[in-house]
RNA sequence: UGUCUGAUGGUGUAACUGGCAACACGUCUGAUUCUGGAUCAGAAGAGUCCAGGUUCGAGCCCUGGUCGGACAACCA
């Protein structure tokens, strides 16, 4: 166990997911408890989202996480739904998480669990803990409890009916239960230490009443466990090793560890570890945010392409492999983490650059005519379908008399490194022929209509027997073969760094990018895709990648702009101003 | 204010019981290329928040600061 190589292992799982994880604190940690023989060596984490909103990158990262360290030790990982406040879950919320976990290609441990389905147990152990004298119903209002919990300075009061017996306690617990009491008349709380430093310690809630419909248990019960009540309880149930959430639980943890000792007839008991939480640039990653922007219609929905949901992402062209090597990169530490979205735009390039097929289309259209081109005829030309995957094969594509290429493919008056298509200039069409601008047709407002060319015949395929050198190669389709297509471009969602900075006043919303959205009603596309599948993915050569959006129909294509392609070009251009 | 917690190149993560600060992305060169993409080769960039201390030797240990973050709901 020496060297830093041997902690790298590689890990297979059910799919084809192989990954090589890099150690990172958790994993010493639980080496630690390993080596130490607690809880029978095993290794078993969970992940427990709240059905209350979609599951975001965040989201993404402790899924890989808690699935990941379980694939790494052999052990296995559940998925818990922490169904405990009826007020604000739903059962969407439900299926689109599971439809997430699955396509992150991760598999749970037998069926998808869910705390309500512990709510008899939990109100046992309730009794448990009233029969030992530890906790108490209240029947201070909200108001009250909040007010004598006292301040960080100051120590809190006691409630008048901390000292009940036991047979009062137990009496009024079982009467919340059968429904006597109306919302917020009592509530069960833990008798622990009103001046603890840690404030929720300070007799902290265990159940409250709540007369509304569950969406799995209806109108069994109208008491609710607390999050902290019920948490760690369902990982002692589901007999988790590693309770792994993130680092706002910290200060919780010692009041999950006295739950614990409340109910425990063992020595096992899980061990909650938190690591940080994930930060992206110019993304808002907070559940009741995302679905403001959702119930203001800012954007089309939780799956809108630009959301930072994997919902939206999936949506957007990510791919699942993509998001695990993310998570993989960004790695797993407690101090806080703010990460570039840059980061991530990598990692789906990387991914598609090698799966893709390379397709070309024309997003803002500029007319060429081939003038020394044969008027009705048309060339058959091979081209290549992912260079990088030999395996992909290639296609014909047709070359015409008229053509659309890219706009900006075309300057009038070229700076200097600008190596595409000018007056006087040749350029390849990619997989074509060289083709020479030789006059620039403009309207009455003097805009560029169309461009007159000549082609060279020698250059079939795109080299010429004389060996003449051209440098700049573009995209381009064949007017009359190519077919029509909207195109979305996306942008970042919100115009600053971090969408919170804001003004006196104003919210994260006035940091909405106005331009985060870009439709193009009119792009051209190679037929080729005219069958493409939604979701399905291409690169469009030299623009990016793009994918097949939920609404298209045959007939009707409509692409996402994913990414686009590295661009040194700009950079160059940026560079000469 | 209290508690908890963290601080390592531009960004993110490493560095086993102290032993020349490593990796990825980004940046910059150059090669190659029918995508200004991809690929390949190479370079620059931190002396580890600060001040003391222990030690032959400190990013790791000790003391005291500084700065950041989280939490302080009948939410999770």
């Amino acid at each position: 166990m020496g060297s830093p190589e041997e902690k790298k292992e590689s890990i297979a799982s059910e799919g084809d997911i192989k990954t090589t994880k890099a150690a990172n604190f958790i994993n010493n940690l639980i080496e630690e408890d390993l080596a130490a023989g607690k809880n029978g060596k095993r290794v078993h984490t969970r992940f427990p989202p709240e059905p209350n909103g979609y599951l975001h990158i965040g989201h993404a990262k402790s899924i890989c996480l808690n699935f990941g360290l379980a694939q790494q030790y052999n052990g296995l990982t559940n998925l818990r739904f922490d169904d405990t406040n009826p007020t604000k879950e739903d059962v969407e919320y439900v299926d689109s998480i599971k439809e997430d976990v699955q396509w992150l290609g991760f598999k749970w441990n037998d069926q998808e669990l869910y705390a309500s389905d512990y709510f008899e147990q939990l109100f046992e152990w309730a009794v448990k803990i009233i029969q030992s004298g530890n906790a108490y119903v209240d029947d201070q209002t909200a108001e009250e409890i909040s007010r004598n919990r006292g301040t960080v300075t100051k120590p809190g009061i006691e409630s008048p009916y901390r000292n009940r017996s036991v047979e009062e306690n137990l009496d009024l617990f079982y009467r919340m239960r059968k429904g006597e009491f109306p919302d917020g008349a009592k509530v069960l709380r833990a008798k622990i230490d009103m001046a603890d430093n840690n404030m929720l310690m300070r007799d902290p809630l265990m159940y409250r009443i709540i007369h509304a419909d569950h969406h799995r248990t209806g109108d069994k019960w109208c008491i609710y466990p607390m999050y902290d009540y019920a948490h760690g309880q369902c990982d002692y149930l589901e007999g988790i090793t590693h309770s792994i959430c993130t680092l706002e639980f910290e200060i919780h943890r010692p009041l999950y560890n006295w739950f614990l000792d409340q109910i425990a007839t063992s020595d096992y008991r899980p061990r909650q570890i938190e690591f940080s939480r994930l930060n992206l640039t110019y993304t808002m990653m907070s559940k009741r945010k995302l679905l403001k922007l959702v119930e203001d219609k800012y954007v089309s929905g939780w799956d809108d392409p630009r959301m930072p949901t994997i919902s939206g992402i999936r949506r957007r062209g990510y791919t699942p492999e993509s998001i695990r090597n993310f998570a993989e990169m960004i790695g797993v530490a407690k101090r806080d983490q703010l990460i570039d979205v840059s980061q991530l735009e990598y990692c789906v390039r990387e991914d598609l650059n090698k799966r893709a097929n390379r397709v070309m289309a024309v997003l803002n259209p500029l007319k060429v005519v081939i003038t020394n081109y044969p008027d009705d005829q048309v060339d058959e030309l091979d081209a290549i379908n992912n260079p990088e995957d030999p395996n992909a094969g290639s296609r014909k594509i047709q070359f015409s008399k008229v053509l659309y290429i890219e706009r900006e493919d075309f300057m009038e008056n070229p700076p200097k490194k600008f190596f595409r298509l000018f007056p006087g200039g040749e350029v390849r069409m990619r997989y074509a022929y060289f083709v020479r601008c030789n006059e620039v047709i403009k309207d009455e407002e003097g805009n560029i209509a169309e461009l007159h060319c000549t082609y060279d015949p020698a250059s079939r395929g795109g080299n010429s027997p004389d060996g003449r050198k051209v440098k700049g190669t573009i995209h381009w389709v064949s007017a009359q073969h190519a077919i029509e297509a909207e195109v979305r471009l996306f942008d970042r969602l919100f115009v600053k760094e971090n969408p919170e900075d804001v003004a006196e006043g104003q919210s994260f919303i006035d940091n909405l990018n106005p331009d985060s959205l870009i439709v193009l009603p009119k792009a051209y596309v190679e037929p080729s895709v005219a069958d493409a599948k939604p979701l399905d993915s291409f690169q469009f050569e030299r623009l990016g990648y793009f994918c097949v959006d939920t609404d298209s129909a045959k007939g009707k294509l409509v692409f996402n702009r994913t990414t686009t392609l590295k661009d040194s070009w700009s950079k160059i251009e940026k560079a000469g101003q």
